[in-house]
Order: C-alpha cells, then structure tokens, then sequence
DNA sequence: GGGGCTTGAAC
RNA sequence: CUUGUUCAAGCCCC
C-alpha cells in the first residue's frame, strides 16, 4: 500500500567501500528493536573521518552543496568559490580534519518570519562548513538512520509527511479517538550539546569526529557584531543539525515504544493516538517530563494539547470526526493558500491574463500535489471558484470603457444586448467577475485553455494514478 | 535506472 | 545576507 515510493534523491551516496550496495528503500526501515547494532553500524568505526574526507563522499557532498543555491557565509565567499578554494587548499584542511584540528566558523544570523507569527533564527555556515557537514551527514545518516523508530518520519530519507499523515489518521481509525500533540519550545536552538554529544557517542567511536560536531555546535552565531561560543543549540540551517535532532529525539521515540504508544513524530511534532482524553493527560504529563528531565528539552505548552483528533492539525491536514475519518485541508492553511494568490495577483497587476495564469499554475500544482491526500474535497471546488473569480476579476480591470467590456463580452459569444446591458451596469469589478455574464462569458473551460488546470481536476488525475 | 530545470509541502 | 533536511509533482535530457 506504500504509494509514495521512495523515490528521488532518497539514496544519498554511500561513500563507504562496504556500505555501497545498500537499497536506499531498506535504509530508512531498519527493523524495530535490533540488537545486533554491530552489524549495521559503520565498517570503518575507528576512521570515520577518513571515510568523511573520502574523495567520493566529498565530491557527493558537493554536488549536493552545489545544487542548494545556498548564500555567502560570513566568510562571503560563495558556494562556487569553494570549490576554487577547496582544491587550493584541500590538502590543508583534510590534513586539520584527519588531525581533528579544523575549526569551524561561526554562522551567520539571519531572521524570517515564520508563518504562524514570530521569527526565526537561521544560523547559516559558511559554504565550506556547509560543505564539511553536508559530507558528515553522509556518512552518518546511514549509521543511524536504519535504527530509528518506525514511528519517526520527519528528516529521514524514504520517509514523509504523507505516511506520518496517513499513519495518523490510521491511529485515529483504530479506535484512538484522543491525540496528545506536542511540540517542543525553539527545539533546534534548545538543543542540549552533551546531551546529544552522549547520544551521538554510542554509534560513532571516532574521536576526531565527535570533536568535529561539537565544534560545529558550538560555533558562535554572527549577528552583526561578533559571535561567541554556543552553550546550546544546533544552527536551523546546519546540513547536520536535522539529522542530530532525531538522534536526539531517539530516545523520545524509545521510551514512546516502550510504553506501548501508537504515536507519529515528525520532527519536534509529536502525535501520541490514545482513547481517552483521561490517559492522554497522563500521557502529556509524563512525557514532558521525560523530555525535561532526560533530554532538557522544553515542551511548548501553547502549540501543544490533549485533545480531538478533529480539532487539532498535523502536517498541515486535519480530519473528520467520523469513526472512520477522513484528511482535510487544515483551516489554516487554506487561509495562507488565499493569501498567497491574493499576493500573487498584486504583484503582477499589469500582467496579461495567461501570464498570471503560467506562474499561477505550476505553484497550484505544488500545492496540489501536497494535499492530495485529503478526502474531504469541498475546500477544493471552494477555491477554483474563488480562484476563478479573481481571474475574472482582473480580465474585467483590464477592460476601462463599457465599449472594450461590450466588445470583449461579445467575442466571448453573449449577445449584443446582454453584453452592452452588462458593460454598462455600474458595478465594481468584484460583483461583475461573480456575475452570470462572466460566469458564461468565460466558464472553466476558458480557463482550462489557457493551462489553469483546476485542483479539482489535477485532485481526480492523481487519485486515477493511485 | 541516472542527470537537468521548475513548483509545492512538512518541520 | 532565506538556510537546512526530507518528500513529492510537472516539464526536459541520456
Ligand atoms: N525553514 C527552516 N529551516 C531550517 N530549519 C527549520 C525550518 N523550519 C523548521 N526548522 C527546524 C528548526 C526548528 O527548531 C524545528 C521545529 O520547527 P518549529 O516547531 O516550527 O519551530 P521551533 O521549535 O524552533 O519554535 P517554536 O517554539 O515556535 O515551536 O524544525
Ligand atoms: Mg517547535
């Protein structure tokens, strides 16, 4: 039934002689509760970093560097500049990092506004460090990923939001009519360094490695002025850091295992299904303070709650009471859908029709093709209408004299009479692109022609694929 | 199977 | 000074 296939980049090369062969499908399902961790750990255990620095794996990672448009670090230089500059001076710095010598350096801070209201701190490394942790990711994610839990989907290769989605509403179906939905507080920027360092330190024996991430964790973040040494904290932006949340958070899922709980963790979002609002507080209760005690993490207590499944959102989707529920679009973020075309059509106010349809179409698409997963549809023919009607909208603002509407009226097959009757009625744009006379003018099938491909339409084309 | 460009989503 | 991981779709190429 797993549709989504792992498809993509989802096999990140391999540098390691032994580990090559490995299926990119198997290696994000490694098998719940091995004990035979030698067995999948990495061949070369006691030179790691050797394997980092590998010639392969370094020209993987660059690739992949290369192919994020990514910024100038602090050092501003740009990710075409590194490669100049690594093969100058590779020879250098293979040698600090073989020696564990290398010194990262600090990252720079940068502040977006994040959708929910706030603002985030990215804390971008340079291209060479992005380059360097990138290379790490590499070789760690293969040690670690096979041995996280099944229930983990958020940062993992061959794992996704849609089955965490569709895990959930499966949870919800079997009877766990109660959601325990936690989120952590500023979960990269809280992020306990011997805390994590302890846990990195169980898979990865190399010395020179783990001194290599803790430098990287420490590095100052540059904010203007100058930056000093990080006490906790991964930068958001660090290639290393989503990898390094989830083997933090590990132990999070462990214990969820352990307890027996049907839960879905994407990310710091974490799900915990269960059938009575009752155990779903003493499931919270507890939780958070494993989280605080074992893992010095915050639990937010405004994003976080117990209770119904209906009420609450995941991954953007929501869904029905029903015993049996059904995806939806969560509210939401239907509403951010409504201002990004409303942005959209502002910024190309002078732009023709088919125009603002050709970048309109590609980004409904996208957007499409995310939430596909949802059942109920209604949201769907509520947008294309609306959609619609701004389309119509800006066709009538084009049109300033009752002669250009009348004219433009009648091409469109109205007759004379309605079309002048029309084009001299006095009313705003908005009530004449809702009128019948634009509604018949220029119906779907117009729009269709011109490569606006309705989400109903591109909704029923993924579902006959399914 | 692999590569390129574009778009979207989750965090 | 819009970064990172992951997933996906469309088009193009071998
Ligand atoms: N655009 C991004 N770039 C890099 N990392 C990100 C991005 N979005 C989210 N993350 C990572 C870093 C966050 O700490 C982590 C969890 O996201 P999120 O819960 O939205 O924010 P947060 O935990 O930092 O703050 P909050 O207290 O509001 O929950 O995911
Ligand atoms: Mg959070």
């Amino acid at each position: 039934m797993t549709n989504g296939a792992a498809e993509g980049r989802a096999g990140t090369p391999v540098a390691t002689p032994e580990g090559r062969g490995r299926n990119p499908r198997e290696y994000g399902s490694g098998a719940s509760s091995v004990t035979a961790t030698k067995e999948y750990s990495h061949p070369e255990q006691q030179s790691l970093m050797e394997a980092v620095v590998g010639r392969e794996n370094m020209l993987a990672a660059y690739k992949r560097v290369r192919a994020n448009k990514g910024v100038p670090g602090v050092d501003g230089m740009s990710v075409n500049d590194v490669w100049g500059y690594c093969t100058l001076n590779w020879a250098r710095i293979k040698e600090e990092l073989l020696d564990g010598r290398y010194e990262p350096q600090p990252v720079l801070g940068v502040e977006i506004p994040k959708p929910g209201g706030g603002v985030r701190q990215l804390g971008i490394p340079t291209a060479l460090d992005r380059l360097i942790q990138q290379a790490l990711h590499q070789v760690l994610s293969p040690i670690f990923n096979p041995h996280f839990s099944e229930s983990s989907y958020g940062f993992r290769p061959g794992r996704s939001a849609h089955q965490a989605v569709l895990k959930a509403r499966e949870h919800a179906a079997a009877g766990k009519r109660w959601v325990v939905d936690m989120d952590l507080e500023k979960f990269f920027d809280r992020v306990n360094h011997d805390v994590l360092m302890a846990r990195v330190a169980r898979k990865v024996k190399d010395k020179r490695v783990l001194v290599l991430i803790r430098r990287y964790l420490q590095a100052g973040l540059m904010q203007g002025g100058i930056a000093s040494k990080r006490k906790e904290g991964t930068p958001q932006g660090g290639p290393l850091s989503p990898l390094l949340s989830n083997i933090l958070l590990d132990d999070l899922d462990k214990e969820l295992e352990r307890r027996g709980h049907a839960f879905c963790r994407y990310a710091d979002d974490c799900n915990i299904y269960v059938q009575t609002k009752r155990s779903g507080e003493r499931a919270m209760a507890s939780i958070t303070r494993f989280l605080t005690e074992r893992l010095k993490l915050r639990v937010n207590a405004d994003k976080s709650a117990v209770d119904r499944p209906w009420k609450r959102k995941f991954l953007g989707y929501s869904m029905t009471w029903h015993t049996q529920p059904r995806l939806k679009v969560a509210p939401s973020v239907v509403k951010r859908l409504k201002q990004a075309v409303r942005e959209e059509f502002r910024r190309g106010r002078g732009r023709s029709l088919k125009k603002t349809i050709d970048t309109l179409a590609p980004k409904l698409r996208g957007w499409m093709n995310y939430f596909k997963l949802a059942e109920v549809k209604g949201v769907f023919e509520e947008l294309d209408m609306w959609i619609r009607r701004r389309l119509r909208n800006i066709l009538w603002r084009h049109w300033k004299r009752p002669y250009a509407r009348a004219r433009n009226l009648i091409r469109r097959g109205l007759t004379e009479e309605r079309a002048w009757k029309s084009a001299i009625n006095g009313r705003g744009p908005w009530w004449n692109s809702g009128a019948s006379h634009m509604n018949q003018a220029f119906p779907k099938k117009y729009f269709d022609s011109l490569g606006l491909v309705s989400l109903q339409d591109q909704l029923r084309k993924a579902q006959s694929v399914r």
